[in-house]
DNA sequence: CGCCACCCATGACAAAGGTCACTTGCCAAA
DNA sequence: TTTGGCAAGTGACCTTTGTCATGGGTGGCG
């Protein structure tokens, strides 16, 4: 039996999922989280499931921070679950070592043979392969998450304590490296991608 | 038992919400479908359900469409699925006849229990007590999805046959029902409704 | 009929957004 | 130590966006 950490925000998604997994009779859920925190707590309360599926968009702490943190402390592998396939998470992913990325519409029994592979030590995302993404450096991420609250660049400089021509320059650049004409293309975009 | 129909796009979580329904033994799933099209393809094929739960979000065909269809050729009630509660969701559901709106973050017994209460005639919303909200007309409809997916005022012009003018004023107009300021944020309130 | 909602349009104006070139300072890798 | 990338900034310049006033045209409804 596989030991399983099931995180979701939207309970009866988890609550569905994991009733699924459990009736594989190749999974046990052993943990069950509706948050990135949820998750973080019941790791550092000393759970140590095989392998951890994560919801890419929640609200409040994303898929991405928590995958940054678990990498940072544990060495258990993290599979994304998501809306999405899409090369940018890909690389995002696996650049901070996630060891897969699902499609939310997959049949059970892939999503169950994705798991055992994974909980085998396979990594399901090869770096090799994917196409050379720039990602995005710090402080455009904090700008991106702004960007994609619907601020506008005054607002921005405001709460960054920046000039809004740096804003300016910094917002360009996201849309160049998100491969966007403008800020309404980039928010559909980051939406899409499920990173804010 | 009541004859229950479930319309998700993804996969999984159509399969682990039916799952869910059928083990609480009050409910029977009698259709599964993965989109709005399909939902009304198997209703068109003579399937008739107690009671449609539909999700609001879904590539293709949305959760409002579908509703519109199937109160114009049926007499099924309709419940919500989605993410964020909302005022304007809960008015526009309203109006088109749908019979009530859960958030996906619901305990199971809550969700079997208000499939129980549409099943048997009532509706959760009572449109008496919802606050007023404007409603789009057709052509701000269409404006607000080229909106929602990039566009510039330029574009949504050529795309329909309008002067860039008209277009400003449309999603000018919009701005203001939607209670935002631009369409940065009009675009960020649209995907936060899964309108589009 | 008159009223209203919707549709379409224009022009003017101000504000916001986006691009570019160029500068500075820092830090880390070669 | 030189080179290079990143953070941060400035100013110029143009485009896009948003608001407003104002004008028509249609079609339904009391």
């Amino acid at each position: 039996m596989i030991r399983v950490m099931l995180t979701d925000d939207q309970n009866i998604v988890l609550q569905g999922i994991a009733t699924l997994l459990e009736l594989s009779e190749q999974i046990e859920v052993v943990g069950r989280a509706d948050s990135g925190e949820a998750c973080l707590e019941q790791l550092a309360a000393g759970l140590r499931p095989d392998v951890i599926l994560l919801d890419i968009h929640m609200p409040g702490m994303k898929g991405m921070d928590a995958l940054r943190e678990i990498q940072a402390n544990y060495r258990i592998p993290v599979i994304f679950l998501t809306t999405f396939d899409d090369a940018y998470l890909r690389q995002q992913g696996a650049e901070l070592g996630a060891k897969g990325l699902l499609l939310k519409n997959i049949a059970l029994e892939e999503l169950v043979d994705a798991i055992s592979r994974v909980a085998a030590g396979a990594n399901l995302l090869n770096t090799a392969d994917l196409p050379h993404t720039e990602h995005m450096t710090p402080r455009e991420n904090l700008i991106a998450r702004a960007l994609a609250e619907g601020r506008t660049n005054k607002e921005i400089a405001r709460l960054q304590n920046l000039s809004p021509g740096t804003v300016k320059n910094y917002t360009s650049n996201l849309f160049s490296k998100l491969g966007v004409r403008n800020r309404a293309e980039a928010i559909v975009r980051l939406k899409e991608l499920g990173l804010f």
